[in-house]
DNA sequence: CGGCACAATGCTCAGATTGAGCATAAGTGA
DNA sequence: TCACTTATGCTCAATCTGAGCATTGTGCCG
């Protein structure tokens, strides 16, 4: 058969092939300065239960996949999305659950972030902090401590392994993503460090446990959730993260007005990082991304602060910013 | 059904609404300081050829999709491929073409990137300049002179919305993408731009023409390429443009050994701008993203250049650097 | 009512990074 | 040898960054 037959069958190849797809929606908000993602309850009485992330097969009334995205959510949690982007289409064979039969599984994941959280809706959907699943993700109150112990059996595994060149490959993802051997931690890794947590086994998942962790565990490795889904967040984080950095998305969790230090304990929220107070009025204000009120905090202890508003002209604007994050060197 | 019960019947919701998969790759080169993508032709005699991206369907022998599209690949062009990431799933009912009949017809399109050019193999395999199919990228030479043409089109199209508020919102986004009405040219929204001129009705592709273009129409508006693959370009080569800042991918594309120009050639040729020598080269020099070799080049005009080779370790280094684009302002 | 604690906001300053250009070096071809 | 071409070295002003000190409004507490 030539290249261009090849082609040309496309379509009724894939026809006699087809295959099971799902949608997965990562929602994202920040009240209070925590930043939290939008979880259902998985599962049932006899298997267990645990949480997942709202989720639905693509059904041929959806017109496109955002559209059937947004109509799974909304009958699932009520809750309405307002900024979405696609993230990543997870296909791999492997996922642990379901294989289906000889088709593949394939789950287009989305991330939306919104303004408001308003918890009424279903019981079965309730935000939750999302480092309750990552918590060696949060460094605003410095280092977590729960690094120390997984650095312990990271390295161990690394140890492991006998072959010399592997062992040195793994010690080198350590140093990239954990900042092991004297690299750096970049926060930006959120992905990479949880699948390299998978790979040495310390996520309950692997082995297709997704219930309720204990006590201690869940302080280390975090909470787990159904199928694949820690994954998925973890790669909504990770492209978030970037993403605060060029283009402004985080108005698109904040409220209409806000003071600069709202928006920059949101920015510290996800990003899981502190930032240099005045550095980064300043950056805001050069910027021009906000635009003053004539209101006023009060009530509240300390000099009142300002309102601003988001200016939506920046949208329509040359580069488009977002915020370069310098952490603030905190004192010991 | 309550929402456990629904999410629990995904997979089996799924398994009665399958769709069919198919995979794209859009695969990259540069040789001679020009950037390439690699063609198929598509179609038959009698429907008329066209260029298209190498693309097969997801088939259950594929163990994951980064595998699947190997395959297809390796199979079509005779190419192999080394650095590999996900692109984007194409999934709209609308997309042209195939309206497989109540399925959706997915695409997970992928990005690829290749060190050396090797036209053997199938025939039908071929690599071609991409600005061929997206002529309004390329400013490396000033401003293209088709821009004129596509502007006034553009403008004419704005015009015509009788709701101001319309009309509003598309000179808006011209000024976003093409930076007429003030704004300024970002090279990395390639896709908007492309999405832009097909809404305006300028894309032939979007009429179901997808053959050769007249010549006048290919120096304006370029070359169509079979179903929405031009999109897929787009897309790829918007990726790839925002990719080389923060990441040294460039130097997938580069041969083992080379020199500090023949690098600033292959920026620019994807970035479709011209950079400042000087700086350029202070920036490689000082993010230590190559070291020397012994040899120099030879034969050509000029004083014989240094060959330098890419520094592997900066993969392993904190914050792996790209290339801070700053286009040299050209002397009119 | 005066002083205090607290958060917001204003301002400074040295060091690093950029954008732009001039100057020099080292080959080739005539 | 000269003319030409490209590589490479170096300078300099403008701007940007990281860090910290200083001042300004408020509520609260004697």
């Amino acid at each position: 058969m030539t290249t261009a037959e090849e082609i040309q069958r496309h379509a009724e190849g894939a026809l006699s092939n087809p295959s099971a797809v799902g949608l997965v929606a990562v929602i994202i908000a920040a009240t209070d300065g925590e930043p939290r993602a939008l979880t259902v309850q998985v599962g049932s009485q006899a298997k267990g239960r645990s949480d997942g992330l709202p989720a639905g097969p693509l059904v041929p009334e959806h017109p496109t996949l955002e559209r059937g995205l947004r109509a799974w959510v909304e009958r699932q949690t009520h809750q309405r999305l307002g900024y979405v982007e696609q993230l990543y289409t997870f296909g791999d064979r492997d996922r642990q659950g379901d294989d289906a039969g000889g088709l593949h599984s394939l789950s287009v994941a989305y991330l939306a972030l919104v303004r408001e959280v308003r918890t009424g809706g279903l019981a079965e959907a309730s935000w939750r902090n999302w480092y309750r699943y990552l918590p060696w993700e949060d460094w605003r109150e410095g280092r977590p401590e729960s690094l120390g112990e997984i650095e312990t059996k990271l390295l161990a595994w690394a140890e492991q392994a006998t072959d010399p060149k592997l062992r040195r490959r793994r010690e080198d993802r350590l140093g990239l993503t954990f900042g092991l051997c004297g690299g750096a931690w970049n926060e930006e890794r959120v992905l990479e460090r949880y699948e390299l947590l998978f790979e040495a086994g310390l996520i309950p998942e692997a082995q297709g446990q997704c219930g309720e962790a204990s006590e201690s565990d869940l302080a280390i490795t975090g909470q787990p959730m159904a199928l694949d889904h820690r994954r998925v967040l973890a790669t909504a984080i990770g492209r978030l993260r970037g993403k605060i950095k060029y283009r402004p998305v985080v108005f698109e969790l904040m409220p209409p007005t806000f003071t600069l230090f709202q928006l920059q304990r949101t920015v510290e929220a996800l990003s899981g990082t502190n930032l240099h107070k005045q550095n980064f009025r300043r950056l805001v204000a050069q910027q021009g991304l906000v635009e003053e009120t004539d209101d006023v905090t009060s009530g509240a202890t300390g000099r009142p602060a300002r309102l601003v508003r988001f200016r939506r002209e920046v949208l329509l604007e040359r580069p488009a910013p977002g915020f370069r994050l310098r952490p603030a060197r905190r004192p010991a």
